[in-house]
DNA sequence: GGAGAACCGTAACGTACGGTACGGTGTTTT
DNA sequence: AAAACACCGTACCGTACGTTACGGTTCTCC
């Protein structure tokens, strides 16, 4: 209680940002299992540091967690002008950053560590699964609403319930990969297989909740 | 080395079934963090006999996810006369049974163990996540294989490289529910729930894929 | 009925790791 | 300059867990 954790205070040293990289790459190449000793050497700093700094391991995880998602807050999806050519482009954009995010090695870490930690029962009050969900999932999914509404007050595309058409745009971008790469599953999105998938997904959801005039009936065998 | 293992002999004794049951059940309700303690007081049997059995922790894990996996296999879902209706009734029930095996307490602690264990560095050459890859999301991708192609033979629907279209299919149905509930979002899908989801998914598959005859421009707005 | 195997329960061992304490060093403050 | 502070490196402690070892009990087979 001599310290206060600077819990969600944000405020974070030069220093502190580094020893967090050094938890994030520390997380890519060797897994799961980092120990704080682990931490403290590739950061070379020292144990007791990490801890008058974070608490303890749980917090030090939750600030990396934080860190992570502080990093990748992408650009915004909104126009003015929202011609249906205008809002193809933003779900394209909006699906190949998603896509390229997800496959990242430093998301499928962070994902599988707070997937771990998710079953851990009674301890660690904490739960980086909830972290992770509100700053990545959700948090986008708020980010691309605007998008969605814009485009049904425009007449573009129909449907009642915003969140049930993005969960279902969201399943045609990401299909099976996330489960597959946290699964170890080896398929390398390049950067032009990404585009491809975004381009695909973007008008196969155009082809289900376009409305009439915009959407071909079936735009390109994609398949 | 004096005891095989019994590594994929797969002669599993009654008693190895409990034991490996109790595993699963230790597994639903307790966690990732089961001990071998805790399995041995679990199944009243002495942690001596895992070991003599299951050869080590790695083993016992790997024996508790083909078990499970073995227990899976799920109906037939090939027809003789196929029109659109009976494609889309397979469809339906496949989606529907695939939805309450991912939604279901004993999948989603195997598969969070798996992907725990899976960014374990150099330790445990037996990946669970490659065994639960191919026992879950592959074998039921080689299970549904033969009725896109017969659809497709039917002329019912339409695409050129039936992994991709599976894809589509898998992504429509299981949107992002695995990635929350893995990551311990409380979303629980009741059996309606389930249903209505089946559905929805199957018609927009056949929405996008199917031919012209059958398919309605838009089906229904589910959403 | 007795020998041997299979198995249960528990104790014991070694290691790994989270967390703490402490000496040493460089920097800031007074 | 001396004191105060922040930090590094390392040694240390307690615990938890994987793994092994052992005595006692039940079952099988002759």
């Amino acid at each position: 209680m001599a310290t206060q954790h600077d819990s969600q205070g944000e405020a974070l040293t030069e220093r502190q940002q580094a020893v967090l990289d050094a938890v994030l790459a520390l997380m890519v190449e060797k897994g799961g299992d980092l120990t704080m000793t682990a931490v403290a050497r590739r950061a070379s700093c020292s144990k007791e540091t990490l801890y008058k700094w974070f608490g303890d391991r749980d917090g030090l995880l939750t600030a990396t967690v934080r860190w992570q998602a502080s990093k990748v807050r992408a650009g915004n999806y909104d126009r003015q002008r929202l011609d249906v050519s205008a809002l193809r482009d933003s779900l394209v954009r909006f699906a190949a950053n998603w896509l390229s995010v997800i496959s990242s090695p430093t998301s499928i870490a962070l994902n599988r560590l707070a997937i771990a930690q998710g079953g851990k029962g009674d301890k660690g009050a904490s739960n980086l699964g909830a972290i992770v969900l509100a700053n990545g999932r959700f948090a986008i999914g708020e980010r691309l609403r605007p998008v969605f509404e814009a485009g049904r007050e425009a007449g573009l595309i129909a449907f009642t319930d915003t969140e049930t058409a993005f969960r279902t745009f969201i399943g045609l971008v990401g299909r099976d990969v996330q489960i597959r790469l946290l699964l170890g599953d080896t398929l390398d999105l390049a950067g032009p297989e990404i585009e491809r998938d975004a381009a695909r997904a973007t008008d196969q959801f155009l082809a289900l909740y376009g409305t009439g005039d915009n959407a071909p009936r079936r735009p390109t065998i994609h398949a």
